[in-house]
DNA sequence: GCAAATTAATGATTTATTCAAG
DNA sequence: CTTGAATAAATCATTAATTTGC
């Protein structure tokens, strides 16, 4: 009966208390440090990932969101004139596309709001400077690629997962030339990236 | 005089050419070792990092769809009857949720092919399963906040910067340092290694 | 010809939507 | 049904094209 390893994080009470107490402090978008700082923190009461951290915040953010948006929507019901005033105004092509837009002068209305919040906040932290100045490092384990049903729909791409610490400047990816490889020189590689098999299957129509 | 390290990346023609090449093959949504295989080797031809490239993907991917979706919107202006036949033939509920979905299929053809493609050069590796074993360090510089023009909007946060590289494997990429003449005109085999048939028309006319 | 001023492309972020585990 | 995770859409911001007046 091993732990298993769920494929997802599961936040402990502890760690939720606390993110919700950072979320209403007014943290809404944590930058990596921000993110490292909790992320070092909350692994005192369980098991968690930056990633974690960072997508709580997200959808926390987000569904919160969501709700105001909801329940605002039902309190101005009749104050719909302004939104049909509104939308006849400036509407783009692609509201035609999505009929199913509920209330885009909200969603816009939103956008300066999260400008709003976010300025707010990050002026009283006052606090950025030293954490920009340092380094930090994280330890990336491989995300257990769920095959739990893989046989179905192969594999899942997380291209989230790669995007992180693309710093790697100091990379010794820088070309290592120093063994034998160097003969083949760029075209050969250039050969392997490219499985020029199959290529058709275009999107288009 | 430095190059004062303008704020965004500015593909060279010759990565430029790849991508686009690699785009038409048939890569979508490249993977983290896909990405880091690409990165490798676009590096050769001038400064890049694996967001860039994670980027570059993503907006060609979107803005190519947006302009296939245009011409379609024209296009099919009478074909309505299609669309909704085939709406009603094989639909997820969400397609309810986007009216405007115009090639489901295609996007899932693209995750095979994806997945055909990084097997055929991370095979290697045998699949992902040497991969998965190990747990890997970066480090994550402080993503050199801009404040440039903090004074007005304060600050970006760039929550990508952190999440990357998560499936970083065997690192197969064997750069080629060669000592060509790197400076100015690289001969660029690539490109002579893609026959750029036209078959797939040109994004729009 | 050549810069300042505009516009078009496109790299980079942020937000909304969808998928699916529990 | 809730919510972590992932993807796609929309948006912002900067660079390159280009126009324009001189």
């Amino acid at each position: 009966m091993s732990p298993a390893a769920s494929s997802r994080w599961c936040p402990t009470p502890e760690q939720l208390m606390i993110l919700e107490e950072l979320y209403r402090t007014g943290i809404r978008t944590p930058n990596a440090s921000q993110i490292q700082h909790i992320t070092a923190q909350l692994s005192f009461y369980g098991k968690i990932e930056g990633k974690n951290v960072f997508y709580w915040f997200q959808n926390h953010k987000a569904r919160d969101r969501q709700k105001l948006r909801r329940k605002l929507g039902n309190q101005l019901q009749q104050q719909q004139q302004q939104q049909q005033l509104y939308n006849h105004h400036n509407l783009h092509q692609l509201q035609q596309n999505h009929p199913n837009y509920f209330e885009p002068p909200a969603a816009c209305a939103f956008h300066q709001l999260s400008h709003h919040h976010s300025s707010t906040f990050l002026s009283h932290e006052g606090g950025l400077e030293g954490a920009r100045a340092a380094n930090y490092r994280w330890k990336l384990e491989i995300p257990e690629i769920r095959e739990s049903n893989a046989e179905k729909s192969m594999m899942m791409y997380e291209q989230h997962d790669w995007m992180m610490l693309m710093n790697v400047s100091s990379l010794p990816i820088q070309c290592s030339s120093n063994s034998s490889t160097i003969t083949t020189a760029r075209p050969l590689k250039t050969l392997e990236l490219f499985p020029l098999t199959a290529t058709n299957l275009k999107e288009e129509e």
